[in-house]
DNA sequence: TGACAGTCTGCATACGTAGTCATTAGGGTG
DNA sequence: CACCCTAATGACTACGTATGCAGACTGTCA
């Protein structure tokens, strides 16, 4: 254990312990059907005896490929480390990795655009509905593939994926006059989030069908807390709206129990419903009726944008429908 | 908007347009201090107008530093997702990055940790408890700093970051003991977990003290369902323990809405303690009692050990006290 | 004025791999 | 047996940057 070795092993280390040249080296690992089975055993076995593991650096280098895409995200979220569990697994089953570009505020989203550039990504993932469209168009790259994810103001700038976030407000609304309910709110996020405005859209003009009012109330947040404390705005008075439209799962889960500790029942004097269909949704102690996205179809679009070579449009969009989750925080004793 | 080129601007391209040698770009990019002040200038002007960013692959294959720090950590967690998040953050803060290697089975680790290898990474943080002792010992390597996180198993094995598991259990075990409770039972995540042996051991040894036995129930997994799941062993009969000790926060929120639905009030019934101190613990419709992890703690400490050059130790172990939060599934009505 | 220290810059090379081109061997066909 | 076509391999170079070395230049001091 005293004088270990710390030399990197390299192709060409290989390739004199197995009797071959470093082309024949490298084409065992890149493009193993060029060589002979004979030849890639030999090689395999040098490469085994000496510890050789190819560096992917060097590869990127030369290939002009990192196998890498990133992500710029928010750094707190239930929702995106959700989406981000999904588009690292997925990747990783390609043989691919994933690279977090995480930003506190919106102002610093600059940043991380900044870092960005200087890695050579196959890809990147543009998340969060707070970057502003000034930035979306700076991340036009000739040589890079970005995307964006859940993201409808970027419609027009930037290839698109999403999912249908005004129909799936539409859903919600209608699933909630069906329960027979005279008055509304909409609890929204931050205003000046895309999703936030299409999904008010959506909820109010249902709403408006069925004769109903919905005024627009902003949480100022995406988290918990800020829902739970939205829901003060609802226990002044007696007047609380027969349902409360939230703008994400997370803000309605903060709702629901604001409006629990202030003293109303959910859904009894109070339905509920968010969006999202985050995991703790579907926990017992909620059930919260909700529009589920289906990550793993937005993911594998955005991927096979990035990844495809042949992309017919120039700017694809994929608007991808969502799935209304009953729970019991829209069901009514008297249903 | 037709003939758009997409030619990589190299530092020659810049050198070439501020009348300087390549070199003279590269150390305006990375030792400024060597060039002086009108020449650099001039050279980022030239890199202004034509657009350079310096190749971060090309740095590194020179340099032989990533900064890149890799991380290998289950696919689904809540913990993990929230210390990835603060991994993140923190390196983001040092112009660094984090490269995730998630991996789905335990079983499936060493694929994980064979893509690690690819990449020369500065430095690599092991996740997750279920990592078998003979893949930590593999993961050894002369060149890459290896940090076992949260991972007690990695002991003498690894240089290794951790929350003191024993103590905290104690701690939480010796508080439901101070509620007055004579039964209780301990719900463990994955018996062959190290955190989780340990955790049983400390609270198993500060009930014992209390003179109450504490029978081990493995809830089979580190999720919500397999929380909710095991609280229909409680069900049966009368005889439910008077506390439960949760093996993570996860795993004690699931029991929680189990035992509530099987129709066991907590706290009235039953006290309830997790451990870890995720978000959703501190949710008002749950207010669990837990063991708060210090996270930005453990992260910066295992930031200190990567990329401190002075490792005055081989293999240095640094356990951080957690605290105790009490919550209302440990509060009696009758204390 | 000459020598010398210090600052700044250019030249050349190495990092480790992938891919192009040329060469050789082997096998099938007329 | 001459021919051609394919498969397999080796020599060589480029990917874009960092850095040791040496040369040029400036200013200072004797």
């Amino acid at each position: 254990m005293g004088g270990k070795r710390a030399a990197r092993v390299t192709s060409h280390d290989v390739a004199a312990e197995a009797g071959v040249s470093q082309a024949t080296v490298a084409r065992v690992f890149s493009s193993p059907d060029k060589v002979a089975l004979a030849t890639q055993e030999q090689v395999r076995d040098a490469a085994a005896r000496l510890g050789y593991v190819p560096n992917a650096i060097a590869r990127s280098l030369k290939s002009r490929r990192t196998d890498i895409v990133g992500a710029v995200v928010p750094a707190k979220s239930e929702y995106w480390q959700d989406v981000l569990t999904t588009f690292s697994r997925r990747l990783a089953e390609q043989g691919k990795q994933l690279l977090l570009f995480p930003f506190a505020d919106a102002d610093r989203v600059e940043e991380a655009l900044a870092s960005v550039e200087q890695y050579r990504l196959d890809g990147l993932v543009l998340a969060s509905s707070t970057i502003r469209p000034e930035h979306l168009v700076r991340m036009r790259r000739p040589n890079l593939r970005v995307v964006a994810f859940n993201q409808p103001a970027a419609s027009g700038l930037l290839p698109l994926v999403t999912v249908d976030n005004e129909a799936g407000a539409r859903d919600l609304a209608e699933h909630v006059v069906a329960q027979g309910i005279r008055t509304a709110a909409f609890v929204g996020t931050v205003a000046s989030a895309s999703t936030d405005q299409i999904r008010y859209r959506g909820a109010a003009s249902a709403l408006a069908e069925g004769g109903i009012a919905c005024p627009y109330v902003e949480a100022g947040g995406f988290s918990y807390d800020e829902g739970y404390k939205a829901a003060a705005l609802f226990l002044d008075g007696d007047d609380h709206p027969d349902a409360v439209i939230g703008g994400s799962d997370e803000v309605a889960l903060g709702l629901i129990d604001g409006l629990r500790t202030g003293g109303l029942d959910v859904p009894g004097d109070v339905l509920v419903t968010g969006f999202d269909g985050l995991p703790q949704a579907s926990w017992a102690g909620y059930d919260l009726t909700t529009l589920v996205q289906p990550i793993e179809v937005l993911v594998d679009e955005t991927l096979a944008i990035i990844f495809d070579d042949a992309t017919e449009v120039a700017q694809p969009e994929r608007v991808v429908s969502g799935t209304l989750r009953e729970g019991k925080t829209t069901r009514r004793g008297n249903g």
